[in-house]
DNA sequence: GTTATGTATGAACATGTGTTCAAGTGTTTA
DNA sequence: TAAACACTTGAACACATGTTCATACATAAC
């Protein structure tokens, strides 16, 4: 019985599961979502697809930004929001084509 | 400006959120990345793949098994893990062909 | 300059999660 | 049947997270 090894190193893991924390909540696949549909939105466009409250949106918001998934420009009064790897949309598939979700 | 809107229903982004949580941790994904490797593992080859402590690797096991992500069997003294939709793994393939990671 | 609009921030709280430890349950071996 | 092995369970704790509320900041409009 050959010994059977993680094949991804211990840094990448750990980033790994810090960046997938935004995509285990239902709000944060929600804006992933809509940032595919849309380039970019703002955050009041995004309060309206949502139907949250303006600060518990921002707060989301700015944690995917913090851990590198979201960019943000502002112009003007509005603050616009985007994918910055849309790559990650990929597990937004995967979960619309699983069985066990 | 037409109307933007959330493709995935809030009952599947829950069941989402809810299964990727799974995804979203060290460990959990390098179990999920050794049941890629070998169909099914006992708990004590992941426990010596892993190298963590015995409990703690049955806590996660189980836990994922709940979310539905895992099944087992016994055999004799052995419990053996597999996993139950092998899909789950294209989000290891992410993680490792993504720049944000 | 004041007001209105759009967004961010911070404190506070409840709830959830990861980990450890000690003790428990099955199953096989002696 | 006792001991050894493989695994599970539960309590306890520290820590992280999601949410709300009130307030602050930035920009534009008046």
């Amino acid at each position: 019985m050959s010994t059977i090894k993680v094949r991804v190193d211990q840094k990448r893991l750990e980033r790994a599961a810090y960046v997938l924390k935004c995509v285990a909540h239902p709000v944060r696949i929600s804006i992933i979502d809509l940032l595919e549909q849309r380039q970019r939105l703002s955050v009041g466009e995004l309060q309206e697809a949502l139907n949250i409250e303006q600060s518990l949106l921002s707060h989301h918001l700015i944690n995917m930004r913090d851990k590198g998934v979201l960019q943000t420009q502002r112009e003007g009064k509005h603050v616009y929001y985007s994918l910055i790897d849309t790559g990650i949309v990929q597990i937004i598939r995967y979960i619309n084509s699983s069985k066990i979700i």
